[in-house]
RNA sequence: GUGGCUAUAGUUCAAUGGUAGAGCACUAGAUUGUGGUUCUGGGAGUUGUGGGUUCGAGUCCCACUGGCCACCCCA
């Protein structure tokens, strides 16, 4: 066995070419999504001031930082999310831009957390937000695009379901009870962990704010016929993208983070075996919080993260086979088969042709014999193998699904090669 | 931070306390210019690390480290 100090640390991953592919094709598929909504793709620092984070929260975030000095005396941290320094840029710069923005990001993000299923220490966000629109039709369309990633995964409603709620309806419970502002944000974290206590915990939690539990439980369970307007104008929204079907009312949802404050939503699994998928809502005091009232922008937005999305996946046969189509070999177009080794100049010419052309053209080392370099063509999942020998300027070019093959002149071969590339 | 399970070949896994094995992968040949099949051979390991019990430990015990999982939390 290897020692352990080949091993990368504890929730961090090494990605091999199979697993980078993997990678690779969920962001390609969170970025045309988003694309397809006309939101435009951002980044941000990896390292920030420590500050950044702590202003918006106690909690355990302060433990879960990957917290160092550096250098220069400066207390700073590897980002644990991205709405921080969303929230920072867009302040700095928010009259640059046309409103509203729609921003996306993919990038890694760290917490010092122990790592399980679904959870590592260095995981890879796709973060979407609108700032400057604080109508519902700008949460429909965050739940539209969330929705349509999950499709384009090959994903459907029978295997994940998006649950909505709005913490207004809860804000009009708690009024009901007259709870002051601290009391109702005892309460919303309450709300949030119902699934989680037992029952007695809970029970007592909200005897402490004068309210009983089963009171609680039954606005869930029975939710008001007009939850709220914002809900209903959501609902509305989807219900005319046709994609109602996804969505579900479950005023259970809350969210564990205070900086919410109205539309929020999670997607889970059907099976509701995993953690959450994705989840997200409107916090449109964050940015006024973080510039210390200097700049109030209304904002929306979620996250979705890869190691989830990856065992979902894996977990639907549809979603799988989409994937499976996605990763499979494709790194060559054309393998350049060296049947003479004095044809190897010539070999080595036609691959700088090809390959100024734009196509990919992967060819032998070393003095290979020739069953070896179609077999090894045939797993680098080249579409041909040109078959370079003693005849040549006359090539065999080999289509390897179909293993037919025809005699070709070198001009030929070259027109055949490059117009298919230039297509493609 | 707490708890459970676990660590054997590149990989997936075997091995009543008594000589460490198999599939896959890799590689060579059967086949000296034609790949997916088949057959035959080959390299492979101080059994995660360090202690202990025992005539003898992959196996039992302890510690450490890593991994998986659950709790916690989930920005």
């Amino acid at each position: 066995m290897t020692s352990t100090n080949l091993q990368p640390l504890p929730g961090f991953r090494d990605f091999d070419p199979n697993l980078y592919a993997l990678r690779t094709y969920l962001f390609r598929t969170w970025r045309s999504v988003a694309e397809r909504y006309g939101f435009v793709e951002w980044e941000g620092p990896t390292l920030e001031p420590t500050d950044l984070y702590l202003k918006k929260s106690g909690g355990e975030l302060p433990t879960q930082l990957f917290r160092f000095t550096d250098q220069g005396e400066r207390d700073v941290s590897l980002r644990p999310e991205l709405t921080a320094s969303l929230g920072r840029i867009v302040a700095a710069n928010y009259l640059n831009y046309n409103k509203p923005l729609k921003w996306f990001e993919i990038g890694s993000c760290f917490r010092y957390e122990k790592p399980q299923k679904g959870r590592l220490r260095e995981f890879v966000q796709f973060n979407v937000d609108i700032l400057g629109e604080s109508g519902p039709e700008a949460d429909a369309e965050l739940l539209a695009l969330s929705i349509d990633c999950m499709r384009a995964l090959g994903l459907s409603s029978s295997d994940f379901v998006v649950r909505v709620s709005d913490r207004e309806a809860w804000l009009s419970f708690a009024a009901q009870y007259g709870l002051s502002q601290e009391q109702t944000a005892d309460f919303l974290a309450t709300v949030d962990k119902l699934e989680r206590d037992r029952p007695e915990v809970s029970e007592e939690k909200f005897a402490a704010l004068g309210i009983s539990r089963e009171r609680v439980v039954s606005f869930i369970q029975n939710p008001p016929e007009r939850v709220s307007p914002r809900y209903e104008a959501v609902l509305t929204e989807l219900q005319a993208r046709g994609l109602a079907d996804y969505v579900q009312l479950d005023l259970s949802v809350v969210r564990g983070l205070a900086y919410y404050t109205g539309l929020v939503f999670e997607i889970f699994d059907k099976a509701h075996s995993l953690r959450a998928v994705a989840g997200g809502g409107r916090y449109d005091g964050l940015v006024s919080t973080l510039t210390d009232g200097a700049l109030a922008i209304p904002a929306t937005g979620f996250a979705m993260g890869d190691a989830v999305i990856a065992h979902l996946i894996e977990e639907c046969p549809a979603a799988r086979a989409l994937r499976d189509a996605a990763l499979a070999p494709h790194s060559c177009d054309v393998y350049l088969a060296l049947a003479a080794a004095e044809m190897r100049p010539q070999m080595l010419l036609l691959a700088s042709t090809l390959r100024d052309a734009g196509v990919r053209v992967d060819l032998p080392l070393t003095p290979t014999k020739l069953a070896k370099q179609l077999r090894h063509a045939e797993r680098l999942g080249a579409a041909y193998t040109a078959i370079i020998g003693s005849e040549f300027p006359s090539i065999e070019l080999k289509h390897m699904e179909t293993r037919k093959s025809e005699k070709l002149t070198l001009e030929e071969l070259i027109c055949t090669l490059i117009p298919r590339k230039a297509s493609s």
